[in-house]
DNA sequence: GTTAGCACTCTCGCCCGGCGAGTGCTAACG
DNA sequence: CGTTAGCACTCGCCGGGCGAGAGTGCTAAC
């Protein structure tokens, strides 16, 4: 008795025709594909809603995957998907213009995502805990102002114009500069304390507020990192969705999703090894994502860094496929090589 | 006989009428705000209509204001919106978190105008037309790489890390510094040819190719910020509106909003002396706008460049509340006295 | 020039019945 | 015992018809 098995090779098939049509899969438009008779397939669709995977918008209607459907379908159903070679050149084209620029990438890697799956997508930076500065430069720029220039540890550079109403005495600088390097490289902004900026001032010489201004400027800089960069893309395509035509609903999932903020708990933990995260429907922990499905892939930038990008869609979507794409643009974005065609 | 008057006083009513409720408006409403009997507005309306300021979506609908009323509307009937004390409190408390980096400001900008708007918004910088680089500062990180700094002739600074195979000699960063400085500052990136990189790389002794990546760089960095910096926010908050209900034609117009580059001709002609634009309807060059309208207010920068704020909604959008609003919260970021609750 | 009155038009919401899709159940079949 | 054919049943969807209401245009009186 093939039972538990095709069972899953039922409730497989119905998920793979639903996140096609967006519409309840009928026993009888299964009955070719699987070579059973629909009554067969009603049995078995009849079990498959007693454990929780499937229901009926209402009797008479086809079935619809759960939730929990779905979380099977991701960890074990879903056939991995593999690129096609037109794809891949297409996912490379994309890619191709590729940015240095770390604050670009993440706008780009976006925006890039978002139009390849037609779907919102985003990127953001998880900066290694303990980014700091590994090296300052001052540059005059006129008498009354200079740039501060930051090398991060993870190989970034922040900037910054500085103004100041009188003008800066020779030698200040150069003093300043040496200072700062030699007192505020390699740490983190909770290490900056108010007494270690007091020393620096008398040290250099500095009567004009220059160190205060410029440990301003480093503790943002460093908490401002700390955060992470973060962009999303093309959130409005949602609305391209049958699931999303409802304004009402589209327009609270837009609206947390415009929020400027990564959505809660949809990262993958550095801790464990996965590469990946698939979270769907109520698995989200914003109510206003308990429609949708997101799936975020995770790319080590080096130095403890991350690099993630996802995308966000219906609960239907083609988990499979974009899981492929997701984690291919975002190997290229990271650098690392694409790898051609290989299975995923 | 008050008649040419009394035909905008009706006409003014309707559209400040229709703002407000996004319904054809009858006569019978405005009948005890204007004095006047239905009848009486009705035949105001009727010849309203023969001039094409008015139409009705079907025989017996109340009346719609056409663009060209919109029109008229902005420029002679609407009253100043004077904003009230809350309000530039409220906006005031949006703008406190200034931003010094131009960058985040654009982006900054864009996201504080849709907050506070409930529409798309937008910020861009139009530089001077001729921006370029007047200083440049190499700074060594390692013996493979190093970083340049150029510091624009707006006072943006731009960087790039750069990284090569072999060890860079010694001396020779700050032979290219000089030459640089000496030979690629207060140029435009059409003044950047061949035979000047050549000579550069000649003059410095230049055998790693730092020449042509400075050059490339600078020519990246030039045609770039020739274009300005753009960002889009809160385009989704577009389909709050009545008129966007339909998800197809919200469909393309957010397609077409985060296209990524500002919507066209909807700039203020830095020409003519107007501080804002107000493109309505079908006045937008782009297809896809001919159901909104655009509020766009430009303010110096300094230095010839501009900021420019915009935001996008419906036709029947509040035109003068929303451009006292913009007007103040342009003013507030491009760094000038808001000046408290002047009448704008 | 303004207004009251009235007939006319058109939309919108509603109800209703027919249609079709899809199911669940039962009984027959291998 | 699993599979399948047959059939009655349920339910959403669609189109037509109808009445109510809103708003107008016109005419005639003020």
């Amino acid at each position: 008795m093939p039972d538990a098995n095709r069972k899953k090779q039922v409730l497989r098939a119905i998920i793979d025709r639903y996140i096609d049509t967006a519409e309840p899969v009928s026993s009888k438009s299964l009955s070719a594909e699987l070579s059973l008779s629909p009554a067969t397939i009603r049995n078995e669709m009849a079990e498959l809603e007693e454990t929780g995977l499937l229901e009926q918008p209402h009797t008479s209607a086809g079935r619809v995957p759960t939730v929990a459907a779905y979380r099977l379908y991701v960890d074990e159903l879903m056939q991995r998907y593999r690129l096609t070679l037109r794809e891949t050149e297409e996912l490379n084209r994309a890619l191709r213009n590729k940015i240095d620029d770390l604050g670009k990438l993440i706008a780009y890697a976006g925006r890039a995502a978002s139009e390849l799956f037609g779907l919102p997508a985003f990127a953001l930076t998880r900066p290694a805990a303990e980014t700091t500065v590994s090296r300052f430069e001052l540059i005059a720029v006129d008498p009354r102002s200079f740039i501060i220039v930051a090398l991060m540890s993870d190989e970034s550079v922040k900037n910054k114009l500085v103004r100041v109403v009188s003008p800066i005495p020779d030698g200040l600088l150069t003093r300043l500069s040496a200072i700062l390097n030699a007192s505020f490289t390699g740490l983190t902004a909770a290490a900056i304390s108010e007494t270690l900026i007091a020393s620096a001032e008398r040290a250099s010489g500095d009567r004009l507020g220059l160190t205060a201004i410029a440990a301003q400027f480093l503790i943002e800089t460093l908490s401002d990192s700390g955060g992470g960069e973060y962009a999303l893309s093309g959130a409005s395509r949602l609305i391209n969705y049958p699931e999303f035509r409802d304004p009402d609903r589209a327009s609270r999932t837009l609206e947390y999703l415009s929020g400027g903020a990564p959505p809660g708990g949809v990262m993958p933990d550095p801790e464990d090894g996965r590469r990946e995260k698939i979270s769907i429907g109520t698995e989200n922990e914003a109510e206003e994502l308990h429609g949708s499905s997101i799936i975020v892939t995770r790319y080590a930038l080096g130095d403890g860094a991350d690099l993630l990008v996802g995308v966000v869609g219906p609960t239907r979507m083609d988990y499979a496929r974009l899981l492929s794409r997701l984690t291919y643009i975002a190997r290229g974005l990271a650098g690392l090589p694409p790898d051609g065609g290989q299975e995923l």
